[in-house]
DNA sequence: CGGGTAGTTGAACCAGTTCAAATCTGGTGG
DNA sequence: CCACCAGATTTGAACTGGTTCAACTACCCG
């Protein structure tokens, strides 16, 4: 459980986002190829690799360019709370802005690449703290919805919808459509981020797939995609959002 | 339940945060009669006022001057979930900013003042867009604790702690010091931001009461700092955070 | 003082946890 | 390529803390 801290340092570069072909999902709604931000790539991270700890200093913001990573802190009980799952395109980080200190720890949980954006920021860029507030606003209207819901099936559907349409591939199978993901996180895991015991969360997936809303097999994932205006629309529309994370 | 519309709209006034009394509470660290932001006052909202509603336009951040307010959303069972309680000196609605427009509604607890910070703003300035990224950063790591704790007791005394330092009188009585504190939300309300039933509240704050951790007597608290040291701290610092919002 | 809402208490119930054990999976080394 | 191992997942069964329902009481407002 303890991870290895053998997170690898090496190298980094400068980059201009304007090359990235993660440009458009690090900075939605830019104009491409502004050249507008500079960031530095980080070291590829693999599973288990910490990026930052608990206590330490925050020196910038990451984007997520592939992989997953997990925010989590320990509570009192040594009980691990998982306060954000991160994927693709995803922005990290922002919470420990202002107390300039990490109050959390953020590990990978597959293999990872991130670009960094140090803070305070290199250049005097007025559009690039607008750009930032509106994602610490996202964020915020997101964490209020990561509440665990009225019931563990519910959750849990909604877990796995916001997971599939932020990262999943689209697949037809007749005239379905289906989201076949592969998680990069344990049961347990997202026990920890729903609030509720991994036996729970196990029991939880196997009502949906005895539904028919899903398949699983260990951690691959295929989730049926309902179609709009059906039945089961207006259940899943309870999980309504844009992604897991900003 | 359903809270009357008759919210007051009444004259404002464009205001300069320089010659208000709250200015150092709104702009924490800011450089005293700077005058550098301006808002505008607006109408006093009695108990039940609304200040926004749910699928309203977002126009402007609001900072609370006195009194209380609570942020909430209908789930799809119909029922309420408090995200947010903000007292004197907090400020309201950024998670709306990014997609301009209002998912939850809020309404005033009690009689309650506040001044508005008109979005887009009108002057173009970045030290403004800074403490703005910060208070979001503030009120992201907040959120992030606000998530129910192992139990009920743990829950319910971290959040009285909060609002009390937060809101709270400091009274001495003898050798210890005590908070005093009317209470602006019911047992209800709390119930529904923590996650518990209105009753759990109920016999937790009587737990607490038994173990001398506080007087109540309705909304009335006064509430025991335990002395630096001793080993109900270490049990409070579970809650240690700055404020219930920000 | 009287009515109505908020708060409190008790008892039964039940969803989710806990504990324990079986089974499965993915990855490793031979 | 296959056997094997450690960790992850699943299942079952007992337990328990929080919810629910139903009175009852206290407080606040007119």
């Amino acid at each position: 459980m303890a991870p290895k801290n053998n997170a690898l340092r090496l190298a980094t570069a400068t980059a201009n986002c304007d090359c990235c072909f993660m440009e458009s999902h690090c900075w939605p709604g830019i104009e491409a190829h502004s050249g507008e931000v500079l960031v530095k790539r980080e070291p590829t991270l693999m599973a288990e690799n910490v990026l930052w700890r608990e206590g330490a200093q925050f020196n910038g913001l990451y984007f997520v360019r592939s992989g997953a990573i997990k925010v989590y802190e320990i509570d009192l009980s040594g009980e691990e709370r998982i306060l954000q799952f991160a994927f693709a395109g995803d922005l990290l980080g922002l919470e420990a802005l202002a107390a300039g200190r990490h109050e959390n720890s953020a590990v990978a949980l597959i293999e990872t690449m991130l670009c960094k954006l140090p803070w305070p920021p290199p250049a005097d860029d007025r559009a690039l703290l607008e750009r930032l507030l509106k994602r610490a606003s996202v964020q915020l209207r997101q964490r209020a919805r990561a509440t665990r819901l009225a019931d563990p099936d519910a959750s849990v559907r909604s877990f796995l919808h916001e997971i599939a349409t932020h990262i999943g591939r689209e697949e037809r199978v007749g005239e379905n459509v289906w989201i076949r993901q592969r998680l990069p996180m344990s049961r347990l895991e997202i026990g920890q981020y729903l609030g509720y015991a991994e036996e729970t969360v196990c029991r939880s997936m196997r009502r949906l797939q005895s539904n028919g809303e899903l398949e699983v097999s260990g951690r691959t994932l295929l989730l049926r995609q309902p179609p709009v205006g059906s039945a089961a629309t207006a259940v899943r529309s309870a999980g309504r959002t844009e992604t897991l994370s900003a």
